[in-house]
DNA sequence: GTGAAAGCGCTAACAG
DNA sequence: CTGTTAGCGCTTTCAC
């Protein structure tokens, strides 16, 4: 790689030897302060880095950490990724960003790629992880949003209050007198979408509604695409008889929102709506949109604590961090249906 | 890492020597197909993955190269990312992901940190690249929307026709009847913001419009804050006269909206507004807001082509990669100003 | 306090 | 066609 100058070269001219100049670099211990000055000297006079490949080789670690995220093009997940790779640079270490598409085939080559490339943690968003767990084992990972089903090595997930988020998201609804409260959501098992979906029984149940109250539609994909498909489809079969809609991404609330407004609903009049994560496009958005709000800071900053202190071996105590969430009240769910 | 297999043990299995392995796993001929077939059946079995450190230790390269971008929740530059990485990956390379903030101090910490990762080589998205000629050297290297001052090594870049961007966004407020146009733009001499400048001139003069009515608002950081607090200050000290705005960036162009609506100012009854990258937000927005439609999956494609052609050593006949523009007309232009 | 030497997993001459 | 060998740049015993 380039011209680089090595450990070896600086070695030579302040004349001592490889191990010694090693040592310096880490600061090990066991050289005079004399030779110290001089061996760093010279390392900034010949502007000397550190050849980290050289040194993964050889310490079986690389200082890098893979992200697998299923939509880097979603500002909620970039404001994540954001946050980790902020507080993960600090620390020294480098990261891989892989998207997944929300596709499993996609997400297995790239963990593949990521062993090979010899990361030292995975940081895994809201992704499949299906049967990796051979890739994975014994690499520390966090989980965000996902609690994997079968125990693995070294992990740790951290996640929103997602049962709250949903009871907040409905509760909303129940409180602008909707009756008649659809939830949208993922047809995929990824913990932190069941749980909005517990959130949402909660509130209904809590109000005194029924098993019969509870009215979810699945999708297939997380996105506005998927959403605002899946609500033309009901719109055009007349199967749509909803005064209040919690979508469990903003995505799929603001697809719901331009599938409704075109065929002539009004919101927040016929129809409310809440969506999930608080991204700006549902402020910005012709009628703004109620949403819950994420703590992506605080998220990204537990992620990389908890990664560091599993890579130091340390105990993890809590398996599972909980982050608060609160409701952001907006347009979408102005005036009171009656 | 991990307790992976090598490819010492596979030699050992199948009775063959280490170089035989390397041959097969790396096609390098000179092998029978008979070793062959058994090899890759012991490799197959052993699930075995190659050690890409070991592998980029010996041969100085490592399949992985580095992104910069100044900010990665901005959904324009994320889906350049999001075709760069797919392309990328297809050629079976890694990347690495790094946010500057648009901050110098940030770029030179990073743009060091992916010299010591043994990047192979790098991708530049509007950053500053101040001083950086010295750690980049010899790195192939792929600008997007900015053209380097001085020439490096082996770089080349891919930009919008910047040029014809700004002049259509200025015509299309043109057509519209107005007289008093503001550009919005970075203080920042990144050529691709320098080129929609140009753009704006052109159509202005074209117009028969004098140098008395250029107008020009520089903003310190390319955010929405930046662009709202800056058309707060010129409302506020009743400096604003304008009747169309050609910002520079969708974000610039939000913050302006919202700036305006706050005021009392009607888009686009009183003012009309121009963006440039085609968002989603500017689709969504309270008033839709025209905007020049960046083709970033045709820029990804360029890039990553035009990175393999650089680093295969191949001549690169453009240093310059021009893609197409075209104008989203929406709400934010509507009507004619008289 | 310092140095010699082994070796991380792999590739690439070179010899056969 | 196949094996032997010498490192890539660095860390880390183990002597001195």
């Amino acid at each position: 790689m380039k011209n680089s100058i090595s450990i070896k070269d600086i070695s030579k001219q302040a004349g001592v030897s490889i191990a010694t100049v090693s040592r310096i670099i880490n600061k090990n211990g066991r050289y005079s302060e004399e030779t110290e000055k001089r061996v760093m000297d010279i390392i900034k006079a010949n502007n000397y880095v550190p050849n980290m490949v050289a040194k993964g080789l050889r310490t079986q670690k690389m200082k890098n950490v893979g992200i697998i995220v299923p939509d880097i093009t979603n500002e909620f997940f970039m404001k994540l990724v954001y946050e980790i790779e902020k507080n993960l640079f600090k620390e020294g270490y480098e990261t891989f960003l892989c998207n997944t598409d929300e596709d499993e085939e996609q997400e297995r080559k790239r963990v593949h790629m990521m062993a090979m490339q010899n990361v030292c943690s995975l940081i895994y968003v809201s992704g499949g992880v299906s049967d990796l767990q051979d890739a994975i084992r014994d690499l520390p990972t966090v989980f965000i949003d996902r609690v994997p089903d079968e125990a693995l090595g070294n992990y740790c997930t951290v996640e929103s209050d997602n049962i709250q988020g949903g009871y907040l998201a409905t509760k909303e609804l129940l409180d602008c007198g909707c009756h008649n409260i659809l939830l949208m959501t993922s047809r995929k098992k990824i913990s932190g979408y069941v749980e909005r979906f517990e959130g949402y029984v909660k509130a209904l149940l809590r109000e005194g509604l029924e098993a019969a109250d509870i009215h979810v539609v699945y999708l297939e994909q997380l996105n506005y695409d998927a959403a605002y498909k899946e609500m033309v489809r009901m719109l055009d079969e007349g199967s749509f008889s909803y005064d209040g809609i919690f979508a469990t991404s903003d995505w799929l609330a603001i697809g719901c929102y331009k599938a409704l407004t075109e065929r002539g609903y009004r919101i927040p009049q016929d129809v409310k709506l809440v969506g999930y994560d608080d991204i700006s496009v549902t402020a910005f958005n012709g009628v703004p949109i109620t949403t819950i709000h994420q703590q992506v800071d605080e998220m990204g900053a537990r992620v990389v604590e908890q990664l560091l202190s599993i890579m130091r071996q340390e105990k993890v105590e809590q398996d599972v961090i909980k982050v608060p969430v609160y409701l952001v009240p907006r347009e979408s769910t102005r005036g009171k249906t009656e």
